[in-house]
Order: C-alpha cells, then sequence, then structure tokens
DNA sequence: CTTGAAGTTGAACTCAGGTTCATGTTTGTG
DNA sequence: CACAAACATGAACCTGAGTTCAACTTCAAG
C-alpha cells in the first residue's frame, strides 16, 4: 500500500532514488514544454520510464512535484552564480560574470527557465522566494561594492531587480529565442550600459 | 443555432457588443486571478452574467478569446507608451516618461499584467508578437537619439530589452507586489542609474 | 531461506470543464 | 404586424487527467 506523506517520509533506498530522479528530470522536460498544467503525470511517467502509479510513491501530487523542481532550481542557480561572482575582483567583473554564468545556465536548462516564470501561477510562495532570495543576495553583493566606493549609493534592492531584469529579457531574447551568436556581443554591450549609463562616453567617441 | 466563425463574421448589434465586451472583461479578471488553465468558461459567463453557452456565440473557444484579451492589451500599452513619451523633450525625460507611464498602466491592469507572462505558454506567437512589438517601437526612439548624439551608440535593440527588462521587474517588485510609496524612489534610482551608469559620480558625491 | 520493507504496476474510479445544440427570446425593419 | 436575423440559454455530451488501490516483484538483512 501507498503511503507517500508530505514530500518522502518514507526510507529511500538507492533503487527509490534512482527512480525519484528520473521522474523529476521527466518532470523538468515536461513542465518546461508544456507548462504545469497542460503537462500529464501520465507523460511525465512515461518519459521516466515508470508506470503511473510509482509516481504518488515518491510525490504526494503534481504540484509538490512543482514546487521541488523551482525550489531546486533556485538553489542551484543561487550556487553557480555565487560561484562565478567570486572569482572576479572589480564590481564589474562581476556583473560579467554573473551575466555569463546566468545565460549559461539558461542555456543549460532552457525548460527550467521557463519553469520558474510560471511559478508565478501555480504556486506564489515558491515564485516569491526564488525571486526574493536570488534578489537578497543580489544586493548583498551591490551593497558591499556601494559602501566600499566603488559604485555610486543607490538604494541596492532597486537596483538588483534592475539587473536581475536585464539579465531575464535579454536571456529570453538571446538564449530562449535561439541568436547565440548574439549573446557575448550583447553582454558586452550591457556591461558597457550599467557600468556608464546610456550616455557612456565610451560610446560616444566615435562621433565628429 | 450558433455559427462563431473566426472571431466574430457575425454582424453585432450594439447589444452583442455590449455582451461581447463583458465576456471580455470578465476574463480579463478571471484569467488574471487564476491563470489560463485554471480559469473555467463557466466563471468566467457567471461573472460576466450570461450564460454558458453564449460564450460560444462570440468567441470559437477559450484559447481564441485569451489571444484576444493579449493583442488588445499589447495595443493600449503601447499607446499608452508612445502618448506618455511623445510628450517629453530630452531622451532622459522620455525614459523617465516611459517608466512612470509603464508602472501606472500595470497598476490600473494588474489581471492584464499577468496574463502576458502567461501567454508564453499559451499562444507563443501572441506573446513574441507582444514583445517584438514593443521592444521594436522602444529601440526605434532609442536610436534616433543616438544618431542625435543625445546617447551613446549602442545596439538599440540590446538596451530596448535591457530597459524593458527593468521596466518589468520593478514593476513586478513594486507595483504587483504592492509597496507603492516605494516606487517614485524606485523610479529616480533607476533613471539616474540608466543614466549615468552604477558608477554615476552624482551619487558618489556623499562620500569623504 | 525467510521475511518484511521498499518498490512497482496499471486498471478503475471520479470528476471537472470544454464544447455542442435544440429551443426560446429580443430587436429592428418593411 | 410579420418575419428574419441576432441574441440567449443551460442541460447534456464527452474526453481527458488526477488520484487511488489491491496485487505483485525486488532486495537486503538476519
Amino acid at each position: 500500500m501507498n503511503q507517500p506523506s508530505p514530500s518522502s517520509a518514507r526510507q529511500l533506498t538507492s533503487r527509490g532514488r534512482r527512480t525519484r530522479q528520473q521522474l523529476l528530470d521527466a518532470a523538468e522536460l515536461v513542465f518546461g514544454e508544456k507548462g504545469f498544467e497542460a503537462s500529464s503525470i501520465a507523460e511525465i511517467t512515461q518519459r521516466a520510464d515508470v508506470a503511473l502509479g510509482t509516481f504518488y510513491v515518491y510525490f504526494e501530487n503534481k504540484h509538490a512535484l512543482f514546487v521541488e523542481l523551482v525550489a531546486q532550481l533556485g538553489e542551484r542557480l543561487r550556487k553557480t552564480l555565487s560561484t562565478a561572482v567570486k572569482g572576479q575582483t572589480t564590481r564589474l567583473e562581476k556583473e560579467r560574470a554573473g551575466f555569463r554564468a546566468f545565460f549559461e545556465f539558461a542555456g543549460k536548462h532552457r525548460n527550467l527557465y521557463r519553469i520558474v516564470r510560471q511559478a508565478e501561477f501555480v504556486d506564489e510562495a515558491v515564485y516569491l522566494d526564488y525571486y526574493r532570495k536570488l534578489a537578497a543576495a543580489y544586493a548583498r553583493g551591490l551593497k558591499a561594492s556601494m559602501e566600499q566606493g566603488e559604485l555610486g549609493r543607490f538604494d541596492p534592492e532597486v537596483i538588483a531587480y534592475a539587473l536581475m531584469g536585464i539579465a531575464d529579457f535579454l536571456g529570453m531574447r538571446f538564449v530562449l529565442w535561439n541568436e547565440p551568436e548574439q549573446l557575448e556581443r550583447a553582454v558586452d554591450e550591457v556591461v558597457e550600459f550599467i557600468a556608464h549609463g546610456l550616455r557612456s562616453p565610451a560610446r560616444l567617441k566615435e562621433r565628429p
């Protein structure tokens, strides 16, 4: 008999962990392609090569699986970004590395990218959590750079959301919509922009 | 008997137009609150104070109604923004006015804001159209300012998406998440940021 | 070898919601 | 007033999908 409990109260063996992961991987694919509501558990279990009933051994329901995916993604992305940024010294290099790492992550996990965007309508809490944690970490880094005098004194949170928005939209445009050959140039442009603004003197040089 | 056709091949009387609009208005509410899939036509017709069957007199199906809503929203927003921007002379004032108008629009049409974000998973074409048209108009304006020497020479498209991303995320944070009292300050911060960048000298003045 | 916990299965149950349609009502025109 | 087109209705049909469950298999420990 099945007795799932919150998430996986049951003790999992390596075999169980493997099956569970298969379901998570399949869900990443299916949710990413079709969206939460349009995805059926039947398709997820098929792609995971397990029977329908197996699903409920490892997850309470469709919703719980989705929430776990989003949370997992958030953690992975934050870790990826913080690692990428740590290797850099100047704030600008940190930003460049952060953008690059984000785009690379997005390219590798296109489906997860789309999954997060849906979280807004599936589970408000996990969606808020995702963006707030990301923004908080970002703002902390910015604040430190401001206090060191490397950046002007802005509200770190406002700037964090602004920069996240830039990354999100450029990712949408140049990663999701498939024009990777333009990505590198876009990163250069945008780093110059965030460094010196739209009136960047560097960008005015060519004028007569 | 009903015979809908693509959209509304049937000649509508003023009574018909009124009912149709009631359905659109109700759909805006319901889709915005629950998302496309989770919204039922039954709820939409209830809120519109019409019978279930009436829905199919005016719309081919649920999907068609959604697509029309998104397209309608896109048009309204573009018109709103272009009007707001036209009143300004300098590029920076145009940007400020554009941001303000966008946030105001988002505040008035929170549901529509959420609807657009879902279009990605409901109808790829209408979603691409929405962002591409917006970006194209934005880029045209930026390009003109660059050619006049008011801005540095960037790729207008890259900057357009970057600025759209900023607006989208700040709207999410300070309009959707309900902290309107911080909005005005956020706009000031972000205009300063896009004007002179993160190292804005104006923002460094206070340092010893 | 025994035993029980962990794992697996897929048919069957339920039910919600999109769509259809036959019927009845309203409205404007000649 | 008559007639047709437009409008409105909601019960009924139908399909798909989430979830349950009782029976079966695998596996490791003792």
